[in-house]
RNA sequence: UCGCCUAUAGUGUAAUUGGCAACACGGCGCACUGAAAAUGCGUUAUUCUAGGUUCAAAUCCUAGUGGGCGAG
């Protein structure tokens, strides 16, 4: 059933932010005839450009790009849409022969797409959520006990987002929520396959899903390395307030003080900032800090997942992306 | 030189006046079933040092050391 033709593979770029995954990601899809979805869960908004790294025109060379611009910043959107709106679009790069990379820091929403995992059909049910929300921790795990003792075992009974969720499921279907496994436990023996003779000790970074053929690399960057790449970026997103800018230019169109602390990071204290709840350099140390706590936890998802090929350098990823692309017939 | 005040985690502060050393931030680690830059969790201290009183000391006493204030 594992079908091979040239045209089912997906190349995923990801790493922590600031890693240089743009860059990276444009120079290998010019090199092999490549168009780029970004998996980003800020990208996909309309006007969060500065703030959220956005790749632009030119630095596209050309290149096209998808899941940029896809949805109003008013309005949230979620692993199901992305997930729905990427398969879409890596078809269509198939179906005009071109390899598609996907290319982001969004550990959801890239496995969503990777191990194809089957989220439940459910919208959010934001009534509900604000009438559960209304109730304890303790409240909403002593119901979902009730509800769905299996899914209560694992749950993390502290969390909010994850408690309401499980709810509206269960309450909205009327059953239990549907068991899913994990994406590493099952699929490490499955992709236990030996390389072509080439001594490399790792197991190849490939996964199967769709009859998609995907190898994962990971841009590695150590701590340090990426304080300096995030305070440079930092430095020059602020230049000629341009992010300052954007940020209120987006306020003035709607978008809530309180939607700025939600979208996190550089928005969050951004708005903080015009607000004056902090001073400019507060503003700046926060965003410093909490980039890197982000990074941390981006990382800390992409560990989990063993298929991915981790490298330094461009010249790593090129050779990586030969070898897959030669193995696929 | 003398007199008074002060010392608690990397930082800033608590501890019902003698009764399990707590909180925030930072550091380190982790989780993730339609919000994921979101949302959570764990961990991080010989209470400045040396003695003493007491069943029991961050807390009271004595000395030392560092810091602050006042007089000379």
């Amino acid at each position: 059933m594992r079908q091979q033709n040239k045209n089912n593979k997906l190349i995923v770029i990801l790493g922590p932010t600031a890693s240089g995954k743009t860059g990276m990601s444009v120079k290998l899809a010019k090199k092999y005839n490549g168009e780029i979805i970004s998996a980003d869960s800020r990208q996909v908004y309309k006007g969060l450009n500065i703030g959220s790294g956005k790749i632009t025109k030119k630095e596209m060379q050309s290149i096209p790009h998808y899941l940029l611009d896809v949805a109003n910043p008013k309005n949230r959107f979620s692993a199901f849409k992305y997930q729905k709106l990427t398969q879409k679009a890596i078809k269509k790069i198939q179906e005009k022969n071109k390899l598609p990379f996907m290319v982001g820091g969004t550990g959801f929403y890239i496995q969503s797409v990777v191990d194809g995992i089957v989220l439940p059909e459910v919208k959010p049910n934001w009534k509900l959520r604000t009438k559960l929300e209304k109730k304890s921790n303790e409240e909403l795990f002593l119901i979902l006990q009730k509800l769905d003792p299996i899914r209560a075992q694992n749950i993390d009974q502290h969390n909010p987002r994850r408690l309401l969720r499980a709810l509206e499921i269960i309450i909205t279907t009327k059953k239990p929520v549907p068991t899913f496994t994990r994406h590493c436990e099952e699929l490490t023996s499955d992709e236990a396959i030996s390389t072509t003779g080439i001594a490399t000790p790792s197991p190849i970074g490939s996964a199967r899903n769709d009859g998609l053929n995907i190898l994962q690399i990971g841009i590695k960057k150590n701590k340090q390395e990426l304080a300096k790449l995030i305070n440079k970026r930092l430095i020059t997103r602020l230049k000629n307030n341009a992010m300052i800018n954007e940020v209120k230019k987006l306020h003035k169109q709607g978008i809530s003080w309180k939607r700025f602390e939600e979208l996190g990071l550089e928005y969050k204290f951004v708005a903080q900032y015009l607000q004056n709840k902090i001073t400019n350099k507060e503003m700046q140390q926060k965003i410093q800090i909490e980039s890197l706590h982000f990074a941390k936890r981006q990382m800390t998802w992409f560990k989990r997942d063993k298929r991915i090929k981790w490298v330094n350098n461009y010249k790593q990823a090129e050779k990586l992306v030969k070898s897959f692309l030669k193995r696929g017939k």
